[in-house]
DNA sequence: ACCTGAACACCGTTCAAGT
DNA sequence: ACCTGAACACCGTTCAAGT
């Protein structure tokens, strides 16, 4: 029988988890320790402990709830029959980082973990999926009008292949404009070589 | 006064490294112990510290012995002036990872960690500049042949960046061929909107 | 000079004791 | 029921003692 809410437990997994957001986002994922956690939250060792079995669901949690992006943004438009190129839809997706709330070095963070980390990668494949999902309904209007013969799933991979490779190029490399940097991809590929 | 030649010690760096780099390759950068490296080894902790100052000097020497690529293989046609286009240059680049000799995980493991370690972030720096060096000439009869007002440096950068989406695409999403994956890329970018 | 392996400070996780 | 913080097993690194 709880003594506390389910929405009160929920809240406290949020602070916890933010709280460890913002270390990763300083320490990356792997020099994160609970300790800096336990500090940067102001609670204890077995705080965090009632609310997380282990740190690897501690990242699940992190993943699932600030990795994913605002599927409504990108969705409606497409809902309404919008014609948005890939480009634009490229350029919604990615001005996340630019509002700074989340540094592109976070994603790289996870996805580096997940490679060794099979229950961090299906929370990771999961993410994936629903942004495909999303971008698939913002793409269509494009692909019948512009692209009639092209395959609206090809599409979407190459804007989320786009997407991933943006996040690592700049997370590597430093800051770049997307458009830039799309415009170096798109120099590279000439329709037929 | 050194008792053991130079390329004595030079060859024990280099074993180990190696019993580092299967490590990696087995659990990750993060998760790689110096015990497991021990284990690996056959040597000793100590052993380990008296040919590297610590762990991260250890990481910096995997990535320039073994992060690099066969750069005469890349660059020798392009001396030559035969036109490769960035699809089959690509293609040669990435054969690494078919051959399987290095996971496409590795480079990603290590991009996480350097960006949040100065030291590493700079080793794979020089590491990328030389690869555009090779890709530079490499591609540069294709790009007077065929795509002559293209900037060549940006065309360079189309390749970096399209090698550095595969390899964290494969790595996050599993295997994938190389031209699957440009056709991927071509769809979700038109010339123009 | 280089190596061994025990020792040290710190990590993730547990658990008795508090509220 | 949830939290505190001391305790435990294991990590990266050091260093006296060996060759």
């Amino acid at each position: 029988m709880p003594r506390v809410t389910e929405s009160y437990r929920e809240a406290r997994r949020e602070e916890i988890a933010l709280a460890a957001l913002r270390c990763i986002e300083r320490s990356g994922l792997g020099d994160t320790t609970i300790a800096d956690i336990v500090r940067e939250s102001g609670l204890s060792a077995g705080a965090i402990y009632s609310n997380f079995t282990n740190k690897a669901e501690l990242a699940r949690y992190v993943v699932a709830h600030f990795l994913g992006v605002r599927r409504t943004r990108i969705e409606d438009g497409g809902r309404r029959g919008e014609v948005r190129s890939p480009r634009e839809l490229l350029g919604t997706m990615l001005s996340t980082f630019r509002e700074s709330v989340i540094s592109p070095a976070v994603p790289l963070q996870f996805w580096a973990a997940a490679a060794v980390d099979p229950g961090l990668r299906e929370e990771l494949d999961r993410t994936i999926a629903e942004i495909s999902a999303s971008l698939r309904i913002a793409v269509a209007p494009w692909v019948a009008a512009r692209q009639p013969d092209r395959d609206l799933d090809e599409v979407v991979r190459g804007i989320t292949a786009l997407a991933q490779g943006y996040i690592v190029h700049v997370a590597v490399l430093g800051p770049r404009e997307v458009d830039d940097y799309l415009d170096a991809m798109a120099a590279a590929l000439p329709e037929r070589d």
